[in-house]
RNA sequence: GGGCGGCUAGCUCAGUUGGUUAGAGCGCUUCGUUCACACCGAAGAGGUCACUGGUUCGAGUCCAGUGUCGCCCACCA
């Protein structure tokens, strides 16, 4: 079905070469980065081009299999509504699998990031049943056929906006294979799961007490209630007892109940067994006030004495736990309420009522009858539908389920037996509880809009049986009177076959083989059950095979003061606003950074400002490394490594390399926020506060050795930043790449991710320069401190002892001359610099020593010294005391022993700096 | 009633398998029109890592408990 767009040109194959008849985009380069300029265009450039397509060799694709080729890389994007706009929490999910996609990508596996959208049943049936009623019309007025080819309408409509606000935060899927939970595929897979569920035993239809919505008048699963405290009352009340005869004892039984409207529904009043207050009564009757109806005295173990008086109404058909001991004691059902939740005729004079305002006439007659003892401030958990936030009713119902124990139990040992592994770790936990504790998944809802149920009932001979494709007679009597099943499945169910319906299931397709089981399911934690959970559960079912090997989950995006964002508050912020303000890279960047994996995020425009700041910053970075090209491509690093180089190329080329190991690590653990994070930290502050500006005393004389390490190191930056940033690292490949040894691909995002290369490790110059930095900070500091104006040069002495270091900064002291602006610099051996009336500061190796005469404050200089001088011998003290603990010793290993010799030695040079320092002044 | 998470600089947050001087951004102070960048640069101030106890040669990090804020699950009227 999908081979042509399986794309199977090779990049690596054709990297470095154009592909047929694209030219690839470039843009000038303005002083600051316009995001606005340069997005959509590289955008359709990549697209046009095939990128998002998953790229496999030719055996590969032929076989079906990767055998001995690359693992292919799967995500399938958790789809929104249908119904939506993109939220923040949207865009983080984008941010955090488009940086695993192109990633992976990069690296060189066959990667899928498979989009699409949700039906999203009862969400979608209220928008547009609020359309409607903009024409005064219900979906009623409508009929059912006529009402969801309206839907049809809508989604067609929306379902584009969704993919387009995608495609502007830069997210590299594959819309050749988009897909809609309500395609034809997805609806034969969710058919035929359904009817071999029920064939195995596993979906069956039952009476049972239910959540209603008497909004959207539908049943629903008991993860679509939210349970909230609320401040009630407890109404405190009192039914007589009677006789055998049926009158009234003069005795009376009493209780307490949080809903008086359910009264009208009473069948029973139980007491514990145990109890001793009741037990005389237990067997007698009472009377229920108002109704008439005589109500058994039962004893229940589930009572518990000590709340209240011990005694409690019971109410089987509007209460979970009344409605077990109904079943327990064989009570009858009692439905007191209509599907909107207005009172019916079994509540007598209260027949017609919304159930709230029976409650209050029901109190006010108990009241007036002498039956109300009293009314006691109650908080209290009260349930409300998910969607539209009505306080639901549990009524008993005629319903769907699926029995889930069966499934739960292959689900836990999957994630149990590390099959499967949740990350952050503590969420394995709590999905495991939550399957271990499972109930039945009331599944039908009663909705038009969704997969219909696929079961038919003939009339003719009572006959019920489920079909995949809709029957033409009854399958045992042969009538062609056939009546499907009204109700629609929850949403959750199709989306629970996400993993396999996208990519062909039930059919045998060649994307089923590759990509299934994916790799990575990444989304927010609030929906791991209702959505992580049962794919888990289905995908087991019918692909025997767990869906993906790792579940992600990241946190809430909430707005600055810590407030979930939504739409009743007014707090809700478009990402798409975000983006055309400040750039997708901005944006994307700040959410992956800032957030760590599972923890909820406040959201701010500070952040997104500063992620900003720096896409501009590698802009500006890049202007100048590619001005100072003058359009001359650059020669690839010696191959043999960097011995021969100036100090700060090693440096830089070595921190590069040991950045794209730390990254690969990061990226390997899901440590995206920490990987971003390390990329920011080496681009601006190792590579434009440092090498940029060291680089520029030897281009400021026409020496252009720095050049093939300026095109390195910044083609390296872009790789690795490429999958947070993608857009602003691509238009700077773009402007770049020809000024690239000739390898380089066409694009950054089919480019090759680095990894380390031993060669270009190197420690030694790591640590030089380290101390050349520490020098020139030294150096700025004292200028600073002794108000020397920053542009006066003036002349300084280095102290340094070790040889190799000196030699070291010794050959690069025209650096820090230009970057301390002092002139000249001397490098000496201890002792050998001036000691009168010279500022002194002493950093790891290096005793300086600027002479500024008439400007230093001896004793204040003195005493500088001696403060810093205690610091030096209280860590020397410290240091030495651990050296002489023999546990130390026997049980720290060997590298931080060292570690701590090394410590010591720099301690006591700094002392012995220091002092001769004092002695000096 | 169970369970989980946060508590680190004024604010927002990092801190990977415990390793010795705990970091960033914003804000703050002082300075800077150095030819990539003021969406910038330089220097600096600012932290008893919520508390108590324990394990360890060594604890922001592990264990136990306390406080506090938040969340999830659960049929107590």
């Amino acid at each position: 079905m999908a081979t042509q767009q399986a794309g199977r040109l090779d990049n690596r194959k054709t990297a470095g070469g154009k592909a047929a008849g694209a030219e690839a985009p470039r843009g000038e380069m303005p002083r600051a980065y316009e995001p606005g300029a340069v997005e959509s265009r590289i955008y359709e450039f990549w697209e046009s081009q095939g990128y998002f397509s998953p790229i496999f060799s030719d055996e590969a694709w032929e076989k079906g299999s990767t055998a001995g080729d690359r693992e292919p890389f799967t995500i399938i994007m958790p789809p929104p509504n249908v119904t939506g706009e993109l939220h923040l929490g949207h865009a983080l999910t984008a941010a955090i699998e488009d940086a695993l996609t192109r990633w992976h990508r990069m690296r060189g596996d066959p990667t899928l990031f498979l989009p699409g959208t949700d039906h999203a049943g009862i969400a979608t049936q209220m928008v547009v049943e609020r359309e409607l009623a903009k024409e005064a019309l219900t979906r009623q007025d409508l009929g059912r056929e006529k009402f969801v080819e309206r839907v049809w309408m809508w989604v067609r409509k929306t379902r584009h906006r969704i993919d387009d606000q995608h495609r502007k935060l830069g997210v590299s899927c594959d819309w050749s294979r988009n897909r809609f939970t309500m395609d034809e595929t997805p609806q034969l897979a969710v058919r035929t799961t359904f009817k071999h569920l029920y064939d195995d035993g596993l979906i069956y239809r039952g009476t049972r007490i239910i959540n209603w919505c008497p909004r959207c008048q539908t049943a629903l699963s008991d993860l679509e209630v939210n349970h909230e405290e609320e401040q009630t009352s407890l109404w405190h009340i009192k039914y007589p007892l009677i006789d055998g005869a049926g009158a009234e004892t003069g005795e009376f039984i009493q209780m307490a109940t949080t809903r008086p409207e359910t009264i009208v529904g009473d069948v029973a009043v139980a007491v514990n067994p145990e109890d001793e207050r009741w037990r005389e009564i237990i067997g007698t009757k009472a009377r229920l006030p108002i109704i008439g109806r005589e109500l058994e005295i039962i004893a229940d173990a589930e009572v518990e004495k000590e709340f209240g008086t011990g005694a409690v109404k019971v109410t089987p058909g509007h209460d979970p736990t009344d409605y077990e001991v109904g079943l327990r004691h064989g009570l009858p059902i009692i439905n007191v309420m209509n599907v909107d939740a207005t009172m019916n005729d079994e509540a007598g004079p209260y027949a017609g009522m919304d159930r709230y305002e029976a409650r209050h006439r029901i109190v006010d007659d108990f009241d007036a009858a002498g039956l109300l003892v009293r009314i006691e401030p109650y908080t209290t958990s009260i349930g409300h539908c998910d969607r539209c936030e009505t306080v639901v009713e549990p009524i008993v119902s005629l319903q769907w389920y699926i029995k889930v124990a069966p499934l739960a139990a292959r689900a836990i040992d999957v994630v149990r037996s590390g099959q499967i592994r949740v990350l952050p770790e503590r969420y394995e936990k709590v999905d495991l509880n939550w399957m271990e504790t499972i109930r039945d998944w009331c599944i039908s809802r009663q909705l038009w809009w969704g997969h219909r149920i696929p079961v038919w009932y003939c009339d003719a001979c009572g006959e019920q049986f489920v079909e995949i494709e809709t029957p033409s007679a009854c399958a045992k009597c042969g009538d062609a009177d056939l009546r499907q099943d009204e109700d629609v499945l929850d949403t959750w169910f199709s989306s629970g076959l996400w993993t396999h319906s996208t990519l062909g299931w039930p059919r045998q397709t060649k994307d089923l083989e590759l990509f299934y089981p994916t790799s990575v399911l990444e989304t927010g934690w609030d929906i791991l059950f209702f959505w992580v959970a049962r794919m888990i559960m289905l995908g087991l079912y019918n692909m025997h095979e767990s869906p993906f090997s790792t579940v992600f989950l990241h946190g809430m995006v909430r707005d600055e003061a810590g407030q979930k964002m939504s739409k009743t508050k007014g707090n809700v912020i478009d990402p798409l606003t975000i983006v055309t303000e400040f750039g997708a890279d901005a944006l994307r960047f700040a959410l992956a950074t800032n957030s760590t994996a599972g923890n909820d995020m406040k959201f701010s425009r500070e952040k997104v400002e500063a992620a900003r700041n720096f896409c501009n910053k590698l802009w500006n970075a890049a202007r100048f490394v590619i001005q100072k090209l003058e359009g001359r491509p650059a020669v690839a690093l010696p191959a043999g490594g960097t011995a021969s180089m100036h100090l700060e190329d090693r440096w830089i080329i070595s921190g590069a390399n040991a950045l794209a190991r730390d990254v690969n690590q990061l990226m390997t653990d899901f440590h995206l926020g920490e990987a971003g994070r390390q990329i920011y930290d080496f681009l601006w502050g190792e590579f434009c506060d440092w090498y940029i500006e060291a680089v520029k005393v030897r281009l400021s004389r026409g020496d252009p050795s720095p050049l093939p390490v300026l095109a390195h190191v910044l083609a390296t930056g872009l790789k690795l930043l490429h999958p947070f940033a993608p857009f602003v690292t691509e238009e700077i490949w773009q402007n770049l790449q020809p000024l690239l040894p000739a390898d380089e691909p066409e694009a950054l995002m089919v480019a090759p991710y680095p990894d380390m290369q031993a060669q270009f490790d190197d420690r030694d110059a790591a640590n030089a320069m380290a101390a050349l930095i520490d020098t020139v900070r030294g150096i700025r500091n004292i200028k600073a401190e002794k108000r020397v104006e920053p542009a006066r040069f003036v002349e300084a002495f280095l102290e340094v002892e070790n040889e190799e270091l000196r030699v070291a900064l010794a050959s690069r002291s025209e650096l820090i001359e230009a970057l301390a602006r002092v002139r000249p610099v001397h490098l000496v051996a201890p002792g050998e610099a001036p000691s009168q009336g010279a500022a002194r500061a002493i950093v790891e190796g290096v005793t300086i020593v600027v002479p500024l005469a008439g400007m230093v404050d001896l004793d204040a200089e003195r005493s500088r010294l001696q403060k810093e001088l205690a610091q030096v011998e209280a860590q020397v003290e410290r240091l030495e005391k651990q050296l002489a603990n023999s546990a130390f010793r026997d049980r720290a290993p060997e590298v931080v022993i060292r570690k701590v010799e090394d410590d010591l030695d720099a301690a006591l040079a700094k002392r012995a700096a220091l002092k001769a320092s004092l002695d000096n002044l």
